[in-house]
RNA sequence: GGCCCCGUCGUCUAGCGGCCUAGGACUCUGGCUUCUCAAGCCAGCUACGAGGGUUCGAAUCCCUUCGGGGCUACCA
């Protein structure tokens, strides 16, 4: 097989993507982008009901925040389109008509009444469910008779015996007898069309080589690949399949609201990056079957393959994505970790924006970088250094009050006040000498108090290089007022 | 219930008949380093669901069983 390959990404946007979805999104982008192939993005709006024009902008703006750019799709375009399913109507109209034409479908007028009545008989005589096939073969007395009494009909796929048998890239082969996979609805009463009608024919239209997809989907194969056949597709020219396993939550369910957040737009505003989003996502299912595990992007497309992807679930581990997202902001540049930064300090209200702001910003974000895991945790870090109103901590207010800590403080207040060079250097010399040398007490204990005085907390960045950015003013002045306490 | 998929440390995984007294990562515990917090380094804990085969030899192959999940819609 040498054609050139195209995967698609089809998601039913009937809430946010979550972490299960974009983990697909992810799978198929990257091996499209291995393979030198075409990333299709495609969305399935067929269930009017569920899908809304705000889902569908947010799926398409997590993807490109995600920086899993398409080839083909909304907003790009390409030969195939268009790329919503709810513009497509009427090509999937042609074909069920063409279907009930070659009479490889047939209308039928059960009603939902009826057809759970059957299901209902069914599980109770505890034989497969499904549809019993009572519409087959109407005649024209019966279909009038149905149309006198208002029946509306849907357009059903006839069956046919047998058994369908795939190859998953993933499982293997997988193979249904069709007592079990019984006639299926292609059309609605209303006309529209159903996922089953329309992912195949898009599939097929939009030239698609390989699906990769859920594996809730796994047993709807059989019905998509006899919609190829009504198409007239050779067997050969299927696509190929490849039903990847799920992400589950932390227990063993399902992933929800429930047991950990879902939604891409949670993260995002949590301060993980897209790269650690991604990076963890690969590796649930996927390895590089290797040792490594923090890989870039450009990493992923080049090892990316369908052979490395697992068959069983995978479980999300939160505390994992924070490692991983505290690697990937170690190795952000400074350029790079501003950019981050900046928006969550201006929403926390710590700056504004200004060029003094900004520059001041930039000279702590060395001093944090590695003591963070998460981009919302910079705010906190770095408010010492803006706040108008300064004011200890109330929990660190009793630890400096003490004869020591006072001592300390006078101390430091009269070594530091005629210090003409103010950088980390020449503050750490100045308290070591009198502090530790001269009074003798522990680094801890001593700087301890400093760096409540200053900083207002028992935490913070390190001690000396917070106080030059600080500046000297406004540390003796901290200090200074810490004596009063 | 039926059909289908899945089953290695708590979690993600390496492993594709001998290199496995099962390796890595995250978590956790202890230690080192240290101005706090981190980061870094070192050490430790913990796994082949169970039972049968096949084989000189099985985490790896087969069967059964148990467990988990999906589907069973005029959802996708």
């Amino acid at each position: 097989m040498d054609k050139k390959v195209k995967v698609r990404f089809a998601p039913s946007p009937t809430g946010d993507l979550h972490v299960g979805n974009i983990r697909t999104a992810l799978f198929d982008w990257a091996y499209a982008r291995h393979t030198g192939g075409t990333f299709l993005f495609r969305i399935e709006d067929t269930d009017t009901t569920r899908v809304t024009d705000e889902y569908i902008q947010a799926a398409i703006d997590t993807l490109k925040w995600l920086g899993l750019n398409w080839d083909e799709g909304p907003e790009v375009g390409g030969d195939n389109g268009p790329y919503l399913q709810s513009q497509r109507l009427d090509i999937y109209a042609e074909w069920a008509q063409k279907f009930l034409d070659q009479k490889d479908a047939y209308h039928c007028y059960c009603t939902p009444a009826e057809l759970e009545a059957t299901r209902e008989a069914q599980r109770a005589a505890n034989v497969a469910p499904g549809y019993d096939g009572k519409c087959r073969n109407l005649t024209a007395e019966q279909i009038s008779a149905y149309k006198a009494e208002g029946r509306e009909a849907v357009v059903r796929m006839r069956m046919p015996d047998g058994s369908t048998t795939f190859i998953d890239e993933i499982r293997g082969e997988v193979s249904f007898d069709h007592k079990f996979v019984p006639d299926f609805v292609l059309v609605r009463a209303d006309g529209s069309p159903l996922y089953t009608l329309a992912v195949a024919v898009d599939d097929v239209l939009m030239k698609v080589t390989h699906v990769l997809r859920g594996e809730d989907l796994l047993s709807s194969t059989p019905r998509q690949i006899r919609v190829y056949q009504a198409m007239g597709v050779k067997s050969e020219d299927y696509p190929v399949f490849a039903h990847l396993p799920f992400v589950m939550g932390q227990d063993n369910a399902k992933l929800s609201k429930r047991n950990g957040e879902v939604s891409i737009a949670w993260y995002r505003e949590q301060g993980y990056l897209p790269e650690a989003i991604c990076n963890y996502l690969a590796l649930l299912g996927w390895s590089p079957g290797d040792d490594r595990e923090n890989i870039t992007m450009k990493e992923l497309c080049e090892l990316f393959t369908v052979e490395k992807v697992h068959s069983s679930p995978a479980r999300f581990d939160m505390k994992k994505l924070e490692a991983i997202n505290g690697d990937k902001i170690r190795a952000l540049t400074l350029d790079e970790f501003l950019k981050w930064s900046l928006p969550f300090l201006t929403k926390a209200g710590i700056i504004t924006g200004t060029d003094s702001e900004i520059a001041l910003v930039k000279a702590a974000l060395p001093i944090i970088q590695e003591r963070i895991v998460k981009i919302n945790e910079v705010p906190q870090m770095l408010k010492f250094l803006f706040v108008k109103d300064f004011a200890v901590e109330a929990d660190s207010v009793s630890k400096i009050t003490d004869d020591v800590s006072k001592d300390v403080l006078k101390r430091s207040l009269k070594e530091l006040e005629p210090l003409t060079t103010w950088n980390h250097d020449s503050i750490e010399a100045a308290l070591r000498a009198c502090l530790i040398d001269e009074m003798g007490l522990k680094p801890r204990i001593a700087f301890g108090a400093v760096r409540i005085a200053t900083t207002g907390s028992t935490i913070s960045p390190p001690l000396f290089e917070s106080m030059e950015l600080l500046g000297k003013e406004a540390s003796l002045a901290r200090i200074a007022a810490a004596l009063t306490l």
